[in-house]
DNA sequence: AGGTTTCTTTGACCTAGATCAAACAAAGTG
DNA sequence: CACTTTGTTTGATCTAGGTCAAAGAAACCT
């Protein structure tokens, strides 16, 4: 199913029906929700906003990837969020857009005009409390990557990451922990070398380093597999109990 | 005023009334978090709790600053949040501590009982709406700080640090910005690194420099004087607008 | 006032990761 | 199918910031 094939979803059968900000609803909330929505997609590389844009939906990712960043003047870029499906996109109360948000493989968004929403956020307490979980959850996501930016080497930096989608692929996934987990890179090594404050030099690298020593496979240049999560995550600097939390 | 004085406060004349988790409530709403708030103060360097512990109590500061921090098991530490006053403590629905919180000055926190506090978030909009946007500032607050832990030179970092606490300290006074700009470090040379993610000698050599180009001047170890916000902006990579939003 | 402890500064040296450079691989294009 | 474009790998070298070490300086004892 590609994304565009996706247009057709309707709430019943959407896959992230209990994930996203409509998760706490009931079926009168999805219905006023079912009516400020339209679905929208963008190709893999297209911006869906930039710095500065005004932005007048609120949206949930419902299959893709995207990605915000910051830039400096010079060039230098970091990523500082990684949406994922059920992810939410925008700021309710905030036109303004501060990050530069790009989809990264194609992505298919759930989309919500913004006034109405935020009218319903005003009237509908279960969208306002989900909301409020999910931005504590990025907000705990966000901490533990300010540990893996300040404090960790680059080999760590790397595991993390591959742990990072490791687990989101197995939340998702019906794998149990002691299986072999397989899964594609959403990002090329420029975009990881973004996301964790490294060269892309210095990512390959690392990758290779990794591959050589066992604890990472890969087919082709996106697929990974990691043999066993448990030493991945203690290359991370994350063992024992897993250190991420979704 | 020192934190043991402050326990006489009441809402009425609280310093953080208008901005605080309760900023929103009306009379009736403010009584109803009147019945299950305390004041609780801890000196500086204890700790409010630690990775692990459980707390029965969520809470405003009303002075005074704590910090987050994370530690790897090898004893690096990254601080991942910095508690001024207004700012909000603790995270509703989950009583597991997963940071280390310390009190880094005498610190006075209005602390609520967790139990009826999270029943109030259920039936008073106020309160979950303010947490919601509170949490949003945080958010943008850790990702702006996720570009300077993956991107920033040490003296960006030392710059961008002090102009988040000279832009903090004008928030609150009455001081126009093209004044200069005075304040006490809530941090010791060695807090400061592990708030950067750098080594406290790097702090200390880089401190050194911005004070020998004129950036900053010093009196004692911990009073900064700015006297050109412009300047340390620039020096900070954040310059035009300003960069780091409250 | 001497003595401990905690914090800070500065120097000398080293290394992880950046930078510069080149070759390779895969995919898209006319 | 040659040819660009985009992404990746690997090598050689450089440097910002880390590490190790020692000496001030301030605060706090008693």
């Amino acid at each position: 199913m590609t994304a565009q094939d996706s247009v057709n979803i309707n709430c019943a059968n959407c896959q992230i029906r209990h994930r996203a900000v409509c998760s706490q609803c009931d079926d009168a909330e999805l219905n006023a929700l079912d009516k400020i929505k339209y679905y929208k997609s963008f190709a893999a590389g297209e911006n869906i906003a930039l710095m500065g844009d005004e932005m007048d939906f609120l949206a949930s990712v419902v299959n893709g990837v995207a990605t915000l960043s910051q830039t400096l003047e010079d060039g230098r870029t970091q990523m500082v969020g990684l949406l994922l499906p059920s992810d939410f996109v925008g700021r309710p109360g905030r036109k303004g857009v501060i990050y530069d948000i790009q989809a990264k493989t194609d992505i298919l968004l759930c989309c919500f005009r913004r006034e109405p929403f935020e009218e319903l956020m005003v009237t509908t307490p279960h969208i306002v409390q989900r909301l409020l979980q999910m931005t504590l959850d990025e907000l705990d996501a966000a901490r533990e990557w300010m540990l893996v930016l300040g404090r960790k080497t680059a080999r760590e930096k790397i595991s993390s990451f591959f742990a990072i989608m490791a687990q989101r692929h197995l939340e998702l996934g019906k794998l149990s922990p002691s299986d072999a987990i397989e899964f594609d890179l959403p990002l090329t090594r420029e975009g990881m070398s973004d996301f964790l404050g490294l060269t892309l030099e210095t990512v390959s690298r690392q990758i290779s380093a990794l591959k050589k020593d066992g604890v990472i496979e890969m087919v082709g240049k996106r697929h990974v597999c990691v043999p066993n999560l448990q030493t991945l995550l203690e290359e991370a600097g994350d063992d024992s109990d897993g250190g991420i939390l979704s």
